[in-house]
RNA sequence: GGGCAGAUGUCCGAGUGGCUAAAGGAGGCGGUCUGUAAAAUCGUCGGCGAAAGCCUACGCAGGUUCGAAUCCUGCUCUGCCCA
């Protein structure tokens, strides 16, 4: 068993801030001391689950919590999922109804245990207490906060300062995570660090009812592929965990020199003197970026399918040779006449244009091959040939099938 | 409850009767360059069409006009001020 103190080394590592600062010592030593494991919470949307990298550092921290015998209290927020936003203006925001989110619960179970320990993991739905709740409770509730505090805020401040509408609900959640905390007795409760308002709120509530208070875990939010935004789906700048490795590889190898530390540091197990080493030595960023790519794929798909992964990169981008694996198109019998099939439609066929406007484009500004020729020309039409390649920018590439 | 302001393409944001598929920026995509990336640079970004052109689009619904993102009416939503 680790000393205390290397312990806290160990979950420390790129944590951006713990509250308050001593916290995390004490709560492992009352354990020590007890025998009692830590409850370690981190409360989820249950919107359609997608895990990628920057999601995967909070876990993986949870999982090193687990390693030293804690347990992880999951919280599926279906109760606030089900209150959903009443006056969203789009008709595209539909309530959740409760089949779907028990159903996106499952998923979301089934994710997190590619990372997290699943016998120390506790699943739990907010809508077991908050449900419980009357609006007596609420109201006593919400008069432990005040509307300053909550307008401390920086999201919130920054949408009253440029006049983006805050609803009253939106007050309340911060309120509806502080409970949960109550509710299952947390000792710490990890996040990003957009959510240290909410874990804060956690603490206090905790306090004012007698509970020994939770600290706040907090980690940093992983920036992007594109360097600017932290890293989502919605902004397409992941790297999903469930992605085939050499998808995974080539993104991370797209990645920004610059980001590579801080992928190290939260997305691997390597030692930080080793990639500080590494990161300084190499005369070639890109080396770096091969270990760091390796590294995490391996994580996710074993070493084995990482390494053939990286050699498969090596063979497109160093070589610029065709890749070994590609998708299949097949040209439907009505398409082909004298054996040909116009290029627009094969584009389009192989979902590499949303629009026959954008494959025309595509093909002027010469970013279309067929079987190793660049074609300009938006009439095109080329020979149904099995195992042809068509290429079509510098990633997409398909193989027809006759 | 009263008054005022606003709603434009992926986002931000110009545009107050024809020259507007709509300036500019961000971002995306493609080309060149390269060590992957970035940066730089060139091009491009509603749909259909070979093209001419046609269709759809400036919150929603009507109206005025030869012609409307631009004017009028109603509605919806949002912000601000007053109560």
């Amino acid at each position: 068993m680790e000393s205390i103190e290397q312990q806290v080394a160990r979950l420390k590592r790129g944590t951006q801030l713990i509250v308050p600062e001593d916290g995390l010592r004490a709560k492992l030593e009352k354990s020590a001391k007890t025998g009692k494991p830590l409850r370690v919470k981190l409360g989820l949307d249950p919107t359609a689950p997608d895990i990628h990298l920057g999601f995967a550092v909070v876990l993986r921290k949870l999982r090193q919590f687990q390693d030293l015998g804690h347990t992880v209290v999951i919280i599926i927020g279906d109760y606030t999922a089900l209150i959903g936003d009443p006056s969203g203006r789009s008709a595209t925001r539909p309530m959740l109804s409760e089949a779907e989110i028990k159903a996106n619960g499952a998923t979301y179970v089934d994710q997190l245990s590619k990372i997290l320990d699943r016998e120390r993991t506790e699943v739990r739905f907010n809508s077991e207490w908050l449900g419980k709740l009357g609006f007596a409770d609420v109201v006593q509730l919400a008069a432990k906060m005040t509307v300053a505090q909550v307008l401390a805020r920086e999201d919130f401040r920054n949408r009253y300062e440029t006049n983006q509408p805050i609803s009253l609900h939106e007050l309340l959640y911060p309120l509806a995570q502080a409970y949960d905390s109550v509710a299952i007795e947390a000792d710490v409760e990890m996040g990003g660090q957009d959510q240290t308002f909410n874990i804060l709120a956690g603490r206090d509530l905790q306090g004012v009812v007698g509970q020994d208070p939770q600290i706040g875990l907090f980690m940093p939010l992983l920036v992007g592929l594109d360097g600017q935004k932290k890293m989502s789906k919605s902004l397409g700048n992941y790297v999903g965990i469930s992605e085939p490795p050499l998808d995974q590889y080539s993104k991370l190898m797209s990645l920004a020199d610059a980001q590579m530390r801080d992928y190290f540091l939260l997305c691997t197990d390597v030692p930080e003197p080793e990639f500080d080493a590494l990161l300084a030595s190499v005369a070639n960023p890109m080396e770096a970026k091969h270990r760091l790519a390796r590294e995490i794929a391996a994580i996710y798909h074993g070493a084995e399918a990482a390494d053939a992964a990286g050699a498969e990169w090596r063979r497109i981008h160093s070589e610029r040779q065709v890749p070994t694996e590609m998708p299949d198109v097949t040209v439907p019998a009505e398409e082909v006449a004298e054996g040909q099939v116009p290029l627009l439609r094969l584009i389009l066929l192989a979902n590499f244009a949303a629009s026959k406007s954008e494959a025309r484009r595509l093909i002027e500004q010469g970013g279309v091959t067929y079987d190793g020729e660049k074609v300009t020309d938006p009439q095109a039409r080329v020979p149904v040939a099995d195992g042809a390649v068509l290429k079509v920018g510098k990633k997409n590439y398909a193989r027809v099938r006759a």
